[in-house]
DNA sequence: TTGCATCCTGTACTCGGGTACAGGCTTACC
DNA sequence: GGTAAGCCTGTACCCGAGTACAGGATGCAA
């Protein structure tokens, strides 16, 4: 049933539009099997559902809830199948473990810019030498070794 | 005064191991400027001042303060001339105000990822689309864009 | 049927923050 | 003076998440 007449589906440029992302980022989510491969016109131009653009709004909140790609399209597909249906509340649950952690760092990070505004100091490395500065470097140094790759490398 | 007799740096391993980073990226960090090319034996062996190390933890810490390397090597010159001082507390406020938007946009997407898993839905598409689901979508769509690129780009 | 917008493919590049590797030279110690 | 560990340089590669570009093919309306 390639290029369905009469029900005309979206093209590409039209997604893309109603995503709010580029029409190239459709073809990257296609190669990452993140965004099925729709129906083609006899010409090999893309036909969209409508439900496509459900789709992308769910990678888009996905990757908000600090889900990266790969994260997403494993999300995607085990909800695909359903029988083992808790594998997004157990992701979530992970993921929000995460997200506490982030939050506790931001926290730190948080005081430590406020100190470091308070103090007024003027250069970083001699107050760092000094230690009269009240800008927390011990505990910044104990956050985890990057706020972004939290998981990732033990 | 190359390769000073008697006092002796530290070579670039010793520095590496000391400040918990590659030995490669004492090399990069060098490129970038972020970190002073130092003295060289005879040989052209890297012979880094003990502070180096206090550097090091300060790029460390600026950086999990949130700032990039750039800002990092700006942070780190306006601090080197003194003269306009406040350079660092006033990168501090605007940086703050970043994270304290960062902070904002986790606790909205802790918040979902709790309704997430309270919900127990199995498959978000299906969740988005019937509306049924309590997952919030539409705070999560206003978020800024990335989190990661908070102010580039507007 | 012509013309222009849109789309197609493949490949290459961006950015940020590193890391790895090859092939050779120094340093340090015995 | 031999030998192993460590360092040097330059270049190339990694990740994640896209974005850009070239060179054609389609779609659609007038």
């Amino acid at each position: 049933m390639a290029a369905v007449s009469g029900y005309e589906g979206l093209r590409s440029g039209e997604l893309a539009a109603a995503a709010g992302v580029n029409a190239q980022t459709l073809r990257y989510y296609e190669r990452r099997g993140l965004l099925a491969e729709p129906e083609r016109t006899l010409g090999g131009h893309r036909l969209y559902p409508a439900e496509a653009v459900t789709v992308l709004r769910v990678i888009k909140a996905a990757q908000r809830l600090g889900f990266t790609l790969e994260e997403v399209s494993d999300l995607l597909e085990t909800a695909g199948h359903r029988h083992r249906g808790d594998g997004l509340a157990e992701r979530a649950r992970l993921k929000l473990i995460e997200v506490e952690e982030r939050i506790a760092d931001l926290t730190v990070i948080e005081q430590a810019l406020r100190q470091t505004i308070e103090a007024g100091c003027a250069d970083l490395v001699e107050c760092a030498q000094a230690g009269c500065c009240p800008i927390p470097f011990t505990p910044l140094a104990d956050l985890r070794r990057t706020p972004e790759a939290l998981e990732e490398r033990p």
